[in-house]
DNA sequence: ACTCTTGTTAGAAACATTCTCATATTGGAA
DNA sequence: TTCCAATATGAGAATGTTTCTAACAAGAGT
C-alpha cells in the first residue's frame, strides 16, 4: 500500500528549505544550486532536483511554468498569481482574488481545480531603461 | 536601420502555415516537425523552430509556457485564455474577458502590457477514466 | 550490530531548443 | 528572362535544463 513515505531531513534539505523560506524571487533550480553551494560545495544536482520533487508532492512548493527557459519555484503555496517582466524575467506575487468563473458552456466539460494569472510587462527598472 | 525583413514564402512555410490554420490542439514544434514531415521529409527541424520565431516576431503567433516540458505554440493571437489537463496535457481554449485589473498598490510599480489565466483541470475523457 | 528505507553524489543520458555554416531559393530589379 | 542580394534551408553540432543510474551513506527501529 503506497503510503506517504517519509521525508527525512537532512543538511542538504535543511539548506535548500532555508533559502526558500519566505523568498519572493521564484527562483530557478540552478538560482538554488549555486546559492546553496557556497555552503555545501558537495552538495549535487541531483539533490536539488530531487528535493524540489518532493516538496511539490508534498504541496509545498509550486513548480512555475512562468520562464520561456527554466522552471521556476515558488514556496509560497496561497492562491496567488504573478506578474512577470518580459525583459529580466522577474516575477512578483499578486495578492488579489479575481472573480474567474468559467461558464459550464465555455468550459466545454472540463473539471476545473484551479486557476493562475499571469500578467505581463516592465518591471520598474526595465521601465526606466528600456 | 533595421527596418522589418521580408518573409520569403517557401514550401517548407507554407506547410507550417497551412498545418496551424484554424488549428486548435495547441502543438509543439515536434507536433508540428512530424505532421509536416510526411508530405515534406526534407524538413528540417531547424526551419520549424526558425519559422515559428518568425511568425512570433510579426505577432502571428503565440509562444505558450504552459506546458511542464516543451512549449506549445497558438496561431490565434485575437485575446483569450487556456484551460489545460493535468493528465494528458490537452489545452482547449476559453474565450471569455474577464475583469483583471491590478490595483497600483498591487502592481508594484509594473507597467502591464498583457495577461493570460490559465486554468487547470481534468479534460472529460480523463475525468471519466481517471 | 543488522536491516530496511530513504537520501546523496558524480556523472551519464535524455530532451528540447538554438546555433553554425555551406548551400539553395525567393522575389524584386535590371 | 536573367541576375542578384537578401533570406531560408538542412544536417549536425552545441547548449542548457532536467532526469536517470548506480554505488555509496545515513537514519530509525528492531
Amino acid at each position: 500500500m503506497e503510503g506517504k513515505t517519509v521525508f527525512k531531513m537532512t543538511p542538504q534539505r535543511a539548506a535548500i528549505l532555508e533559502y526558500l523560506d519566505g523568498n519572493t524571487s521564484h527562483p530557478s533550480a540552478e538560482d538554488i544550486y549555486s546559492a546553496i553551494q557556497k555552503k555545501y560545495p558537495m552538495m549535487s544536482f541531483a539533490t536539488v532536483y530531487n528535493t524540489l520533487e518532493a516538496l511539490k508532492a508534498k504541496g509545498m512548493l509550486w513548480e512555475l511554468n512562468i520562464d520561456d527557459q527554466r522552471k521556476r519555484y515558488d514556496p509560497n503555496t496561497k492562491l496567488h498569481h504573478h506578474l512577470i517582466c518580459e525583459k529580466c524575467r522577474a516575477v512578483v506575487d499578486i495578492f488579489k482574488d479575481f472573480d474567474l468563473t468559467v461558464p459550464a458552456d465555455i468550459a466545454q466539460g472540463f473539471m476545473i481545480t484551479g486557476k493562475h494569472v499571469e500578467f505581463y510587462g516592465l518591471c520598474p527598472d526595465c521601465a526606466k531603461n528600456g
